[in-house]
DNA sequence: TAGCTATTTTGCTAAATAACAAAATAAAGG
DNA sequence: CCTTTATTTTGTTATTTAGCAAAATAGCTA
């Protein structure tokens, strides 16, 4: 047991991430780049919001670690950093009694 | 691929638990939960605030369905309702730096 | 160089959140 | 019933966040 101490831990910086994740149209950015790159005017149409306002969702995650973005000409591509998000939103399916991922 | 629709799952109901989890407090209450089940006043001492403030924390973490509450005595007793929220925060642990199970 | 196109930043307002103190509930025990 | 203990709710204030329009920046291509 106490494998860590409860008390010391950097929830600081796991609240970033976590308030990163707490917008509808930001899960909806990592849902959409977990099948693939794309950038910020595809995002747009997909978001369906003005552009301002999804890329400063972008700066959101990509402020707290998730994302890595990679220019090629005149775009900017988006791409999750961390696979494993998949899986946790998974789970926070299963909580909210949606398949989430894959099942 | 496309296992899923993207643009039709529930992200408002997912953004509700990622928002109960994006707090520092609540992170340690729930990182203190995955040990034992506590009480209000007992989590109240790990938190050093104030018992409303302490109180109103759970509430947000049980109505994202995220705890149980268990009445024994004069005590309100707190349990973590899905434990695969350990991984998930083992995985946000890995997002920002931090072993997240074991530093 | 100028003129596109893609994206970000700024300035603003409305709405949501966090914290405390004080008041209200709930349940146990005399 | 009355008192005590545990917890929640209410009212208030300060801070943060989300969204848009407009302005600014960055990088092609001619």
């Amino acid at each position: 047991m106490e494998l860590y101490d409860v008390k010391r831990m950097d929830y600081q910086g796991q609240a970033t991430v976590m308030k990163a994740l707490a917008h509808p149209s930001r899960l909806l950015i990592v849902h959409a780049l977990m099948e693939h790159e794309l950038c910020v005017c595809e995002l747009r149409e997909l978001l369906d919001q003005t552009l301002p306002t999804v890329s400063r969702h972008l700066s959101v995650l990509k402020n707290a670690g998730l994302l890595r973005e990679e220019k090629r000409g005149l775009y900017i591509y988006y791409h999750l950093k961390c696979p494993c998000i998949g899986d946790f939103l998974a789970c926070v399916g299963r909580i909210t009694g949606e398949a989430g991922g894959a099942q």
